[in-house]
DNA sequence: AATATATGTGAATCTCTCTTACTTCGACCG
DNA sequence: CGGTCGAAGTAAGAGAGATTCACATATATT
């Protein structure tokens, strides 16, 4: 456990960012509701009220390491796009790195999904989010090159409700233990995201009844 | 909001049920992260300590809302099962209903997704969850009748990861505002779960590359 | 009725969040 | 170079919640 060396000079240095590590830390060993302003200070080397000099509070600090969350996402989807030839390959390769990023960067994922932060409170994290989104966005829009931009908007949503669900069932064990299971929700994902596509012509069409 | 009505008796009567009941108004107010064990015990009229007797502690207490959450879940998924005739409209209508309820019953999905509990930890909500999710798995064995169990299995995932997914993005607000977001989400779960059954042949298949 | 058990109470202890009133550093100005 | 200002830290404390313990009082059992 990283621990409190005695700073060098008074001043930090990186404060924040020394603190969002931290804070990872902890989420890592005992979740996000395990996780103490107070003790991430410690961790870090200084007073209890240093944090409240970079963050108004537990929660903006939380908003901090989401955005670093975001932005590690945003760099592994960039990785796949250029990787990727097609963009329903694309599609699926996104859904699969959502999930890897899930099991491989744990506690980014339960901070972004469990520390209940409201976006619109966090301009940063919105933009920042969107951004992340964007790619997946491109994609889906050439799939659906004589669609409205609804049925964009439609298949985006149906795929990224399908890359959520399965990192959280990743999460929660459903697939399995830590050596197989990563790659195996991956390729799930991936599956069901090409499953999604080829059938994907029953999204666009309002059922008779409701 | 309700409040401490100062009891008959000495005895409450089911302070156990009273403090579930409180617990969820608490969550619905201010979310999992708001909702403290000495409120409840307040609102429900009792002492601080009252709630120790029956709960070992505050996540206890969760986790007890949280069964009652499945409960009520599977309640309404049974509904859903007497109605749809076909095996695949009862999928549908399984993922349609897990996403009304989120929206109907916040505070239980939140409970049960916001509250970090680990499922292994508390039994009665394992047992509870896997027999909501029993009917899921019939309706997906009579649509891979040939097929192994593990057929059977990828399916139910990828369609539950669907909906939880569908879920999520409700609440988080990507489906517009409450009067038209739920029916807008519902309607989505269905077609996409549709879309995900004509395609479902791709989900069996072993990729030829990682 | 006598006793045991379950259910509540009150007070005490810890820890956490967040605030306020100082320090200390380092940069910049004259 | 000395002086001054703001940024970044610190110490101490108010207020709240979690949890425990010793004690009180219903309720159930015999």
């Amino acid at each position: 456990m990283a621990q409190a060396k005695p700073r060098a000079s008074y001043h930090h240095g990186d404060l924040p960012a020394a603190l969002v590590a931290a804070a990872f830390e902890l989420v890592e060993e005992s979740g996000v509701q395990g996780f103490s302003v107070a003790e991430a200070a410690r961790r870090t080397g200084v007073s209890i009220s240093a944090p409240y000099r970079h963050f108004s509070d537990r929660e903006d600090l939380l908003a901090a390491c989401a955005v670093a969350a975001v932005e590690e996402l945003k760099r592994r989807f960039d990785v796949e796009l250029e990787v990727e030839p097609t963009p329903a390959g694309r599609l699926a390769a996104i859904a699969a790195a959502y999930v890897r990023f899930a099991a491989e960067r744990r506690p980014m994922f339960e901070v972004l999904h469990g520390a209940g932060l409201e976006k619109p409170k966090y301009p940063r994290l919105e933009t920042a989010a969107t951004e992340a989104l964007a790619a997946a966005e491109a994609a889906a829009r050439e799939l659906t090159p004589n669609g409205a931009d609804s049925e964009t908007g439609v298949l985006v949503q149906a795929l990224t409700g399908l890359a959520q669900g399965h990192a959280t069932l990743l999460l929660d064990g459903a697939f399995g233990e830590p050596p197989g299971a990563v790659d195996l929700a991956a390729t799930r994902a991936r599956a069901a995201t090409a499953a999604m596509l080829r059938g994907r012509s029953l999204l666009f069409e309002t059922p008779a009844d409701g």
